[in-house]
RNA sequence: GCCGCGUUGGUCAAGGGGUUAAGACGCCUCCCUUUCACGGAGGAAUCACGGGUUCGAAUCCCGUACGUGGUACCA
């Protein structure tokens, strides 16, 4: 059973840390669950759980066991384990690795400007301080028990020993080890009687049986405190595998990759629209962007790992077949979102159009375009996807299959406008008038028989006759459009624009 | 400050003692296209620094610098 961690909301990092995951799990065979390690209550928002779901729904990532209902390890929700956390917190405390700790924030605030006036370097509650302070360990059983009595808050600190090596095995980073002198008395649980992530993921690791665990890299320094809790509460033989992922940096400066930076430098980092509940404020997500799930799934593997090879498109099937965690980065990795773009061009190129005609078709109905023919739609879209590299880019670039543009680029075509030309439009919309087949090779011929009749060459009539048709300088071929928008559409918008110029 | 982790073009990266140091994105030039793209051919641009070890170092070792994460009754 596999459990990646992505805590907080689902960006960037938390769907790759479950991406990861769920290829690992898949090409081992593996269950793969998906747990939400957020146990600050107070942060909680209603609708997250069903949002992250409905983001790993999107991007193929469905769990083997849904997070949201029952199951054999319900309940889910932290403040509903509580009685759980405490009885193994109280454990701790009775065999002696951890302790009730009685200080107020002031007095911590005021060991802390102490040990800063002494010019020590760690400012740590740990082994070397916890004798000076309110706890346990200090106080006298009877003073405990009667503090205790008295209801006075506690929180419930790890006894964290002194001068010992802590090691363990990452599966990405390999030996890794840790001085516990520099480890500090991590609270395990809180006065309001909430565990802190330190006891609730490793009480949850075992209750739920998992075997391998994901995590972000901000992980690695508190794990010696997570380690010395397996040793004490449940064997080190019975620890999951770890690995801790690279971070997802920020494309410009330095630093984590965070909402904010794609608010300001205008991309997405969530994987779908989330409004927040609170605030109401919407945060942009690369599906409503017009990202395919695909592209996005792909672009998220390869931040961070590649198989060696110089393929860089893979579809999930491939990923779970080629992936292999021994090749996953060390270091982060700058998020570039020019060629998150280009991942999503690739997959329009290379994805048979059907499978995303649906979301093109609301993207253009979202834009006053409503399609009423289906298979009519599946032939512009297949004239145009190369030139999309958005979802939304359909609509620029076809929209003119569907309606007359909506402004002309009348200026381009003036400045080299003259008699002979306006001729040739009058003479060219009689002949296709007369046209029974419209078509586009027959189309193109009869343009260009025309054009020699008149002794102008096709070239120059060809902008105009674009400009006409589609409004400005894009677009497929001219005669393709033609072909497709039909005889009656296509006189309509060569008589508009010739009355446009005059 | 202390501790952990990292460092190959602007970005993602291959390579793990001998290579002309792959490839991709982006940028530039040209071809194709009588539009814009797509496609094709080229180009500029890289081993953080200093010491070792070695016949030979991007690659191994040690320092330094820089970056990043942690150092909370946040996760």
């Amino acid at each position: 059973r596999f459990a990646p961690s992505p805590t907080g909301g689902l960006h960037l990092g938390g769907v790759r840390t479950v991406l990861f995951n769920y290829l690992f799990a898949k090409k081992h065979g593996g269950d793969f669950i998906v747990r939400i390690e957020d146990t600050d209550q107070t942060r909680f928002v209603e609708g997250a759980e069903e949002y992250i779901f409905n983001c790993l729904e999107w991007c193929g990532l469905v769990p083997d066991e849904s997070v949201l209902h029952g199951g054999e390890h319900a309940p889910y929700r932290q403040s509903e384990r509580k009685e759980i956390y405490r009885q193994y917190a109280e454990q701790l405390v009775k065999d002696g690795h951890a302790y009730y700790a009685f200080d107020t924030p002031e007095e911590l605030d005021a060991m802390r400007e102490r040990l800063k006036a002494t010019g020590s370097n760690s400012l740590q509650y740990d082994h070397s301080i916890r004798m000076q302070m309110n706890n346990s360990l200090r106080l006298l059983p009877h003073e405990t028990q009667a503090l205790l009595d008295k209801g006075t808050p506690y929180v419930i600190r790890i006894k964290v020993p002194a001068h010992e090596f802590i090691s363990f095995t990452d599966m990405i980073r390999g030996d890794i080890e840790f001085d516990t002198n520099n480890v500090d008395d991590k609270v395990l649980l809180k006065a309001d009687g909430m565990p802190t992530y330190h006891l609730a993921v490793v009480v949850d690791d075992h209750l739920m049986k998992i075997s391998h665990a994901f995590r972000g890299e901000e992980w690695l320094p508190s794990a010696p405190v997570h380690i010395l809790l397996w040793k004490h509460l449940f064997g080190l033989d019975a620890m999951p595998q770890w690995a801790h992922l690279p971070l997802i940096l920020k494309p410009d400066g330095n630093g984590k990759l965070s909402k904010r930076d794609g608010d300001r430098l205008g991309f997405p980092v969530y994987a779908m629209d989330w409004t927040d509940p609170k605030r109401k404020e919407l945060t942009k997500g690369f599906k409503e962007i017009g990202f395919l799930p695909e592209a996005f799934i792909n672009l998220l593997a390869v931040l961070g790992w590649n198989d060696g090879t110089e393929q860089e498109v893979f579809s999930l099937e491939e990923l779970v077949e080629k992936f292999s965690i021994e090749k996953v980065h060390k270091g982060g990795a700058k998020f570039d979102f020019e060629k998150a773009k280009w991942f999503n061009h690739e997959w329009i190129k290379r994805l048979p159009v059907i499978s995303y005609q649906l979301i093109v078709k609301e993207h253009l109905g979202a834009n006053g375009i409503a399609v009423t023919d289906d298979n009519y739609l599946s032939k512009v879209m297949e004239l145009v996807k190369d030139r999309c590299t958005l979802l939304n880019d359909f609509y620029t670039q076809a929209s003119f299959f569907f309606q007359s543009p909506a402004s002309i680029d009348t200026d381009s075509i003036k400045p080299k406008w003259d008699d002979k030309k306006k001729l040739f439009f009058a003479e060219l919309v009689r002949a296709y008038q007369l046209t029974s087949v419209w078509e586009h090779g027959e189309l193109e011929r009869e343009f260009k028989e025309i054009a020699s009749v008149n002794q102008l060459k096709p070239g120059e009539l060809m902008l105009p006759f674009r400009i006409m048709l589609v409004g400005g300088k894009f677009g497929p071929g001219v005669f393709d459009i033609a072909a497709m928008i039909s005889k009656e559409e296509t006189i309509k918008r060569i008589e508009h624009t010739l009355s446009l110029i005059g």
